[in-house]
DNA sequence: CTTGACACAGAACGTCTGTTCGTGTATATT
DNA sequence: AATATACACGAACAGACGTTCTGTGTCAAG
């Protein structure tokens, strides 16, 4: 019996190259050649790529100018959405976040709830996709010193956090000590009238706190990012 | 005498120039050519307006890769403003990068040293701004379990790492150790014949390895990141 | 078995494209 | 006047790049 159907779907080598299309032109702004093309895809003649863009263009996931080096552009994703350039489509898929100062043993420079705060010579590009949905209030503190290596945070790390005066049980937050006059990150717990601070390392004990007037918080943790470069030792 | 520094405008040419590029990627989704910038902009020599395409690059309108056709893009339109057109964006400014696996006690599963891979349903979108340059042979991992507390490292943190077989002193490695059989995270230094692995915490003590044969490194870490919502405990 | 469509590799070919170089022309500087 | 500098032209060259042709292997239909 004759199988009617020729509008099969596409192969993996087709969605194999669009995916790298939309990459590379998302990467590097302009379309990418069909030897690249290949490249990235595994495949290693040129004609089979060219094969298999014409395919891509008969089924118009892609517009081609023939003669022309790198003519060709991206009508639809490999999940048929359509192909908006730039990486971005009007939403922005990354945020900076202002490096609002050095948090250290004692003392953190807040902006305080200083908004119109906007410097962008100092900040932290971080992805949306990592962030709460709500980036509103978020800044980021770069750590200075060792005196958070009980909340797994070395020195250099950068903390991105949001301002918050109150916290619920299970997130960590920055704290300050009256008391000490020392500055901390840990797990917040309410317990009955006394506060139990949780080191994120499992292996130290946490501190309580009777008094709530001791306690002041300064925002919550969202995200720590450590680059690793060079040696601390 | 006068600094040859001088803050000059763009000149006509420079603007032409701005134009066409902008209504040329609008309208065909890739990048004009040097002489189609030439014909569209009534210059008649390559070497004229490569002229000004080096002056527009210096001053940051555009970025331009050298030897690949139409390697160019726009940063900034005519007037100044960032060039973000439905036809195409400038650089992309973040990575999406590959999540290959876990990295536990023992083991960690590698993509192998398999390029042209990518598999948009599992990544980690990371600015830029953070990873070195060159961003090829990059993956991430995710930890399970405490086991690399030593290093500073949480359960459930994402680790992005490079491929790599070897390493220099100072950089932070995925060592495994064949006798032991545990992967770890640690500074790697070669003093003499053998290898001090630093962990990252500075209160804990390195490890020794004399056995080059027992030293298997798996990549340099470059970035921890630690989304810091739910409680540990 | 033969046929033919299909997927693929590799090489050859010619055009496209960026680069370079020699030259020319204004304008300003010494 | 002599020299330096910015701007401009066109030709030539080397690679980059798309196209095309030949050949190979697979697989299912006839």
């Amino acid at each position: 019996m004759m199988m009617a159907r020729k509008k099969k779907g596409l192969s993996d080598r087709h969605l194999k190259i669009l995916e790298v299309m939309q990459k590379y032109q998302d990467e590097n702004g302009y379309p990418p050649s069909i030897r690249e093309i290949g490249r990235q895809a595994k495949i290693s003649s040129t004609s089979v790529v060219n094969y298999y863009l014409d395919q891509l263009e008969e089924a118009e996931y892609i517009e081609r100018d023939r003669k022309v080096s790198r003519g060709m552009r991206l009508l639809k994703t490999a999940n048929g959405e359509p192909f908006e350039l730039g990486g971005d489509g009007g939403v922005e898929t990354f945020v900076t976040i202002p490096l609002a100062g050095r948090i250290g043993a004692g003392i953190m420079a807040l902006p305080a709830s200083d908004f119109a705060y906007f410097d962008e010579s100092t900040g932290v590009d971080v992805a949306r996709s990592l962030l709460p949905e709500d980036t509103a209030d978020i800044f980021a503190v770069e750590v200075d010193g060792d005196s958070m290596i009980d909340a797994m945070i070395n020195d250099g790390d950068i903390v991105v956090m949001r301002h918050a005066k109150d916290a619920r049980n299970g997130e960590m937050v920055a704290v300050r000590l009256a008391d000490d006059d020392t500055m901390t990150l840990k797990y917040f717990y309410k317990e009955g009238s006394r506060v139990r601070l949780q080191p994120a390392n499992p292996t130290m004990e946490p501190i309580f706190v009777d008094n709530p007037k001791n306690l002041e918080i300064q925002g919550k943790v969202l995200l720590v990012i450590r680059q690793v470069g060079a040696s601390p030792i």
